[in-house]
DNA sequence: GAGCACTGC
């Protein structure tokens, strides 16, 4: 032990590592020359004894073992590979392998240098940063930092910061060569989010005039060397996982119904197989709540000859209280002595890539998930159950082998598995309306688009549907340059839709109302479970996530997903119903959740408030929060914060214009047959029956276009025709419409409008 | 009269 201890030390003595010296102290008990080591050179403090804790433990993390080969590669390329399976310790070592390695060749001590390190998830790089800076021996938000939206947590004096992808990507905007940054590490690369390949070709172009920077891409197995590829043959590097092995178990015969396979092998595994818990993945709430139901009732009937269960539904939406029992222990046996007890999470895939659950052996995988479709042809998507890819098969498996060995039971074949699934998810950025992503693009500096080196480039209609959208928006000129308004579009964090609907309602005289509107309908309402106990050794963040996300990839509007901010349970549905219909307003949903605001605000963000009504508290203050950043953003652009009379009848009137002036290419018309048609599109849609309007408009705006049992238009509110004409002539030019029913309408509307031109004339003359 | 896989600025 001794002697692998000092070999160990003399690999690393060249970093400087003061551990190194720490070790000699304690081994020899060499005082000498250690004093200095005992220093923590990013603070100029004493270590802690905390800290050499934490080291004895770092140190055995399969990473170590290739400290020296990863910084002489690093070294002497500008662009590195790095691939590490879960529990190898690389998001948390690698990035300060980086800022011990740029600190000992950077001659100026002043430090104004940076090193960057992005993950996928918020969360991730909030409990990874703070682990690093316990790691570290120092402060969080001094020396080691994070930095998302609403929270920057980092310093001048910040050497590492962990950021989310696109929070990289804004400061990108800003400072287009990242020049704060001496090292930029890319981590959860295979998970393929917009932000990361944005970022991947932004990279790749400022590599070429940054020859002093440096680019670390971290993943997880499988598309390495596609990475590889990409990135002109950079060199990769292994770094082997710490799991324990999990044994794979396939149907012999394909299984026609995956849930009831599924509650038949939870019951199964309880009945046969030795203590420890069970994960199943389904693929919503609905079938989870169902089958939670169906496995209490089964294993209920089995009675006394099986130990208990507690079966725990686990989905994004359920409430936080509801989420943290997936955590609780599995039942004691109700005899002394008698079967075990176990539990069973019922998860979505939030159990295949956010979450960890520690102590379970037992991983069911029908080989299903929801995914995200877009169809640029219709500019559609909806969710669709499909076959989960083979790297998600391979995640999900790997939960099974988290504390000891344990076993995946595969409800396909294997030659399903080998023949039918697909290696890797779709990127997003293949199934996303990229509207938002085009206009950070344009702002970029990329004029380009085609040109663009995209690991994987989207269909050339997306990029079409994207660029004419902007175009119609008036962000993009017809030569596909970035317009002025186009520049500030770019700085909201929102869909360009809504961007522009902001960004013109101050010339409807209600931006203060246009700002509630927008951020009642954006912004993260999800509820997730935020740790702060993380393990010692290993902080794990999401591996492989074939079935991952999808951001701004809704139809039309490109990106905002409703919070809901209505409660309704299941034993209050009528109660929550009434509490709604108080704040309806019968021109529209929008407007509904105007008065919701209002009445917020007018009680005092009161949560017990929330709670008498039936609105989500949480929401609330998410959507007061996305506010406070637009208002800071509009100020910066001088955009006047001004409302109309309350008293005044163009109060509404003007609100819905401003939103027309954003959404008219989301507007549908009622057709003498009875039925909703889009306007361009003629798609047959259905008013959302969650909609509060007490009749059938004529015209609508909508907000969200979502394929479930049949077209639905959600959140909409009604708009006059005349408006099309006088907001959005530029888009409802007879020209270019297809002949239909409201080309019709807005002809009429046309000739009316010259006639009342004239007549004015006339009274003039 | 219906339903929401998961993220991010």
């Amino acid at each position: 032990m001794g002697t692998e201890r000092k070999r160990k030390i003399s690999l690393f003595d060249v970093m400087d590592d003061p551990s190194a010296a720490a070790k000699n102290t304690k081994i020899s008990g060499l005082a000498d020359g250690g004093i200095n080591s005992l220093i923590n050179k990013w603070n100029g403090k004493p270590y802690s004894q905390r800290y050499y804790d934490i080291l004895e433990k770092r140190r055995t993390l399969p990473v170590w073992l290739q400290k020296e080969e990863f910084l002489k590669t690093l070294n002497s390329n500008q662009t590195l590979i790095l691939v590490g399976e879960t529990g190898s310790g690389k998001t948390t070592q690698i990035p300060q392998f980086v800022i011990d390695a740029v600190d000992s060749e950077t001659s100026d001590k002043r430090r104004k240098w940076l090193v960057g390190c992005t993950q996928p998830r918020r969360v991730a790089a909030m409990s990874v940063s703070r682990r690093v800076a316990e790691e570290m021996d120092v402060t969080i938000g001094e020396e080691v930092g994070y930095s998302i939206r609403f929270e920057d947590c980092s310093s001048p004096r910040t050497v590492l910061k962990y950021l989310t992808d696109g929070m990289l990507l804004r400061e990108a905007m800003a400072d287009p060569l990242l020049e704060r940054y001496k090292v930029i590490i890319l981590d959860e690369a295979h998970e393929r989010t917009l932000a990361t390949d944005v970022l991947f070709g932004l990279l790749k172009e400022v590599l070429k005039n940054r020859p002093d920077l440096k680019l670390v891409v971290m993943s997880a197995t499988l598309e390495a060397e596609k990475f590889q590829d990409y990135f002109s043959g950079a060199p990769l590097m292994k770094v082997p996982g710490r799991l324990h092995p999990v044994e794979i178990f396939y149907t012999q015969e394909p299984e026609r119904d995956y849930l009831e396979a599924a509650i038949r092998t939870v019951v199964q595994i309880h009945m046969c197989e030795p203590p420890g818990d069970i994960l199943v993945f389904l693929t919503g709430e609905e079938e989870i709540e169902d089958a939670c139901r169906k496995i209490n009732k089964e294993v209920g009937n089995l009675g006394d000859q099986v130990g208990p269960i507690k079966v725990v539904p686990l989905y994004s939406t359920l409430p936080p209280a509801m989420q943290q029992k997936i955590f609780d222990p599995a039942p004691e046996p109700v005899t002394e002595g008698g079967p075990p007890g176990r539990k069973i999470v019922v998860s979505t895939n939030i159990a295949e890539t956010s979450l960890t659950i520690d102590g379970i052996v037992y991983v069911i995988d029908p080989g299903f998930a929801k995914q995200k479709v877009y169809n640029p042809r219709i500019r559609v998507e909806s969710l669709l159950v499909s076959p989960i890819s083979k790297a998600s098969a391979h995640q999900r498996s790997g939960r099974a082998g988290r504390t000891r060995p344990g076993k995946c039971f595969r409800l396909y074949t294997e030659k399903s598995f080998n023949n039918d699934l697909q290696p890797q998810t779709y990127p997003e950025i293949l199934r996303s309306n990229l509207a938002n992503t085009v206009l950070t693009l344009k702002k970029l500096g990329i004029d380009d688009l085609v040109h663009f080196d995209f690991m994987d480039p989207p269909a050339p209609e997306t990029l079409m549907r994207a660029l004419e959208v902007l175009n119609y928006l008036g962000a993009l000129d017809d030569e596909g340059n970035l317009t002025k308004t186009g520049e500030i579009m770019s700085e909201f964090p929102l869909d360009p839709q809504m961007a522009k609907m902001l960004i013109v309602s101050p010339e409807f005289n209600c931006s203060n109302e246009i700002l509630s509107v927008s951020a009642m309908l954006s912004g993260p309402p999800f509820t997730f479970i935020f740790l702060f106990l993380l393990p010692l050794v290993s902080i794990r963040v999401r591996l492989s996530s074939a079935v991952s996300s999808v951001g701004s990839a809704y139809p039309w509007l490109g990106g905002v997903l409703i919070p809901n901010c209505f409660i309704r349970p299941r034993e209050a549905q009528k109660a929550a119903d009434e509490a709604k219909a108080r704040f309806g307003h019968i021109d529209g949903d929008h407007l509904t959740l105007l008065n919701v605001y209002h009445a917020f605000k007018q009680h005092n963000e009161d949560p017990n408030w929330c709670y008498e009504n039936f609105i989500n508290n949480r929401a609330m203050k998410s959507a007061d929060n996305v506010r406070q950043q637009l208002v800071r953003i509009m100020s910066r652009f001088n955009l006047k914060m001004c409302s109309t009379d309350f008293n005044s009848r163009d109060y509404y009137i003007n609100i819905r214009k401003a939103m027309l002036a954003g959404y008219f290419m989301q507007v549908a018309h009622l057709e003498r047959t009875g039925h909703y048609l889009t306007v361009k599109d003629n798609q047959v849609v259905h008013l959302h029956p969650s909609n509060c309007l007490d009749h059938k408009p004529e015209w609508v705006i909508y907000n969200e276009y979502v394929l479930t049992s049949r077209n639905f238009i959600r959140t909409v509110t009604d708009i006059r025709g005349e408006w099309l004409v006088d907001v959005a002539s530029h888009y409802y030019d007879l020209s270019n419409f297809p002949n239909c029913e409201a080309k019709r309408v807005i002809e009429k509307l046309y000739k009316k409008r010259e006639r009342e031109k004239e007549e004015s004339k006339k009274n003039r003359k």
